[in-house]
DNA sequence: TGACGAAAGTTTGAAGTCAAACCAAAGGAT
DNA sequence: ATCCTTTGGTTTGACTTCAAACTTTCGTCA
């Protein structure tokens, strides 16, 4: 039989359903979110929207897709949508014609805080059966799992 | 003003950066896996290979689709992707002309198995940066929360 | 100065996903 | 026996996302 301290090896299914768990979560947490969402954001939309208003206006599309881990052909494309929901502004950068400037429109600024106002309800609902405390104790461990992921790609 | 013991409230901004934690890492993880899958196989179609030999066959699509925590319409996708590969045969139930019944062809389970063989490589990396004892650690209370976030939605 | 590699954005094509509308079969209630 | 509601599955349209190919511009280096 198995020694005590036999090989810690086959951690692979442990992996595997930590991923599985992740994502799972992933999809319905975004699927919520959107199900609130005023003006048919998405939450890549809105999450665009929102670090606009807490890292502040102006960044490179290239920046943004850094910023988000996407590809800037995703990136191209939300910005699109953005901007024509009339949300952003896309003004091309005055120093180097190659690149561009993202900034939120007053109309952009309006739309983000009502979503936080819409996404308020929910996230109030999660505390009575998902404690902040438990957040608050994941929270370092997932994102060192995010930063090997990302470094390691 | 706000006196010493306030509301405990503002957690909002707590899961908020929780939420897009996981999103990140389940795209990011996602985008891993695919890179290496065979047979173009996507992160969908693998877990569903792999669940018909982990829980076994036979399951009618519907069932399929709960257990994925995804609409039956994107089931249907997903089997007829995998169907047209030819790693998976979707029968009618002789009991209930409705439905359909999943099973795994001799090739589904090659295939599957040489998944798992392309994936190892990369799965093993991984301890390295993030030993599986924090895998094992945090993995009870995501599945609280996927949990809470099914049963509220 | 001229050329070439690197960087910024865009486009295209394919996949997953959802919601909503839809059809068909099953099963209970009257 | 006949509705009528529920359930299983599909289709459509819109969105995100990726990889890969492409264009334009920058900046360095010879």
């Amino acid at each position: 039989m198995p020694p005590k301290s036999a090989k810690p090896d086959e951690s692979g299914p442990l992996y595997f359903q930590l991923f599985n768990e992740i994502g799972i979560i992933a999809q319905l947490s975004a699927n919520l979110f959107e199900r609130v969402l005023p003006h048919g954001l998405t939450l890549a939309q809105f999450s665009l929207l929102n670090h606009c208003v807490r890292l502040g206006d102006g960044w490179t599309p290239a920046r943004l897709a850094a910023a988000f881990q996407v590809t800037r052909g995703t990136m191209t494309n939300t910005l699109q949508k953005l901007e024509s929901k009339g949300f952003i502004r896309v003004d091309p950068d005055p120093h180097d014609a190659r690149s561009k400037r993202v900034f939120l429109t007053p109309s952009g600024k309006q739309a983000r805080d009502a979503s936080l106002m819409a996404l308020a309800p929910e996230l109030a609902q999660l505390p009575a059966g998902f404690p902040p405390a438990l957040a608050a104790e994941i929270l370092p461990t997932l994102e060192r799992l995010r930063i090997w992921l990302d470094t390691n790609r």
